[in-house]
DNA sequence: TCTGGGGTCCTAGGACCC
DNA sequence: TCTGGGGTCCTAGGACCC
């Protein structure tokens, strides 16, 4: 049976999050920035009717923002994760075949749950508004690729409905002709000024593009995209996430740091979520990469990594700590405003994979218990517990100045209705 | 003045092996 | 003096995604 995959898209997501628990921010025009108050992650769809584009600094349309009154509001990430959950397991509600794709979309297959796709999906659509609050689109086809055309499709056509099935579309080929390259899922800035050079712009030409050519200009990826086009399935559900390949947590400075006692504190701080996130996932790391950069738009940019290997696979918050700070000795530079700074652990393995060392003289059972024991405390009691090495005073600290309250997660800011 | 964060996959090229 | 060919593994960098 061929797979209806429905890509469920949630519009808006950042800005719907906040309108689901503050009613006076409907029909208004809306923002939400990224962290620092940096630059514009949403808007909502009166803030798109402004003009403000997606990405840009918040400090480059801040007339535009203050001239229509548009209520402007830090991330809140820890909102969005629970609203997300709750969307997906609404939509796990309806079938197990389930992908979630990214935290405001999943891919669903239709195929064994019903023989009316578009009443199927229109279904959904209201469950997902009334248990969540959560609008959503919802675009049907073949491919993954398609679906994603689809899912476009019923974002902006306005007699749609929020629903579009490109499997029961009189016409594909005129849809196709109407979908600018740059706008297909895989197509991104590069690839479609290349493409747009040799007269492909649609989804139309790339559909019936030229498979040798594209196969020797844009390798099997853009030979994919093209099959995907044609209605071939080269992506398939993927029900089962694939294990982590590797954890990241860096950030931006709240304030730039120039000394290196600091700048280590911060790596410090990373290491010890990036150490939480591997726990998480049951995984070791067998290395560990720093890196740290000044801001990338002054004259004299600074960027610098160091990548150290674990004798033996850990995921051991004091280890985690002591080679992230050896890193920054070898990459501080004096002299430097640094801006950012991360912790990339990778080469991650299970537990039973972990290749271990006759004259390792660390104690591994212990170093489990006392991070299981951390762990447990943390989660407990909100994050009570800190390494010494993060420090007490952190002027690095990622700043958020509009924040919204933690509704769903926090009993204090449980939402009041008077 | 002010410019996010966390991922994946693919490819080319170097190191190394027989 | 003249110095092959085929394979694997690893890594850095590019491109893309949300």
């Amino acid at each position: 049976m061929k797979p209806v995959f429905a890509l469920v898209d949630c519009n808006n997501f950042y800005v719907s999050c906040e309108r689901a628990f503050n009613p006076r921010l409907a029909g208004r025009p809306v923002v939400v920035l990224s962290n620092n108050d940096g630059c514009i992650v949403a808007r909502s769809d009166e803030a798109k009717a402004l003009g403000i584009a997606m990405g840009v600094p918040a400090f480059e349309v801040a007339d535009i923002l203050e001239k229509n009154n548009v209520h402007i509001l830090s991330s809140n990430y820890t909102l969005y994760a629970d609203m997300s959950d709750r969307v997906m397991q609404t939509l796990s509600a309806f079938t197990p075949e389930i992908e979630i794709y990214s935290i405001d979309e999943a891919f669903l297959n239709l195929a064994a749950l019903s023989k009316n796709p578009i009443e199927c999906a229109r279904r959904i659509k209201a469950t997902v508004k009334k248990w969540t609050a959560m609008p959503v689109s919802i675009g049907i086809a073949h491919t993954k690729t398609l679906s994603k055309i689809a899912n476009r499709i019923a974002k902006k056509s306005p007699d749609a409905g929020g629903v579009f099935d490109l499997t029961s579309a009189g016409d594909i080929d005129a849809l196709l002709g109407t979908i600018a390259v740059e706008h297909i899922w895989g197509v991104g800035i590069r690839t479609a000024i290349k493409l747009k050079k040799a007269k492909i712009k649609t989804a139309l030409d790339l559909k019936n593009a030229d498979t040798y050519w594209i196969r020797k200009k844009f390798g099997v990826v853009g030979l994919r995209t093209v099959y995907e086009l044609r209605g071939d399935v080269c992506y398939c559900l993927e029900e089962n996430p694939p294990t982590k390949r590797q954890v990241a947590v860096s950030r931006s400075f709240g304030e730039p740091v120039d000394d290196v006692g600091k700048l280590k504190e911060a790596a410090a701080a990373f290491a010890v979520r990036a150490g939480e996130k591997l726990r998480q996932e049951k995984l070791f790391a067998n290395l560990i990469s720093v890196f740290v950069t000044t801001s990338p738009f002054i004259k004299n940019k600074y960027f610098n990594s160091q990548t150290a290997a674990f004798e033996v696979a850990t995921n051991d918050t004091t280890e985690l700590i002591c080679t992230a700070c050896l890193c920054v000795e070898k990459l501080y530079r004096k002299g430097c405003l640094f801006k950012k700074c991360g912790v990339i652990l990778h080469s991650l393995v299970s537990e039973n994979q972990i290749q271990h060392n006759l004259f390792d003289a660390a104690d591994r059972e212990k170093s489990k218990r006392l991070m299981r024991t951390v762990d447990l405390i943390n989660t407990r009691f909100e994050a009570s517990l800190h390494w010494a090495a993060e420090g007490l005073k952190q002027p690095w600290q990622v700043k958020f100045k509009r924040r919204s309250k933690r509704f769903t997660t926090d009993w204090s800011d449980l939402l009041e209705v008077a």
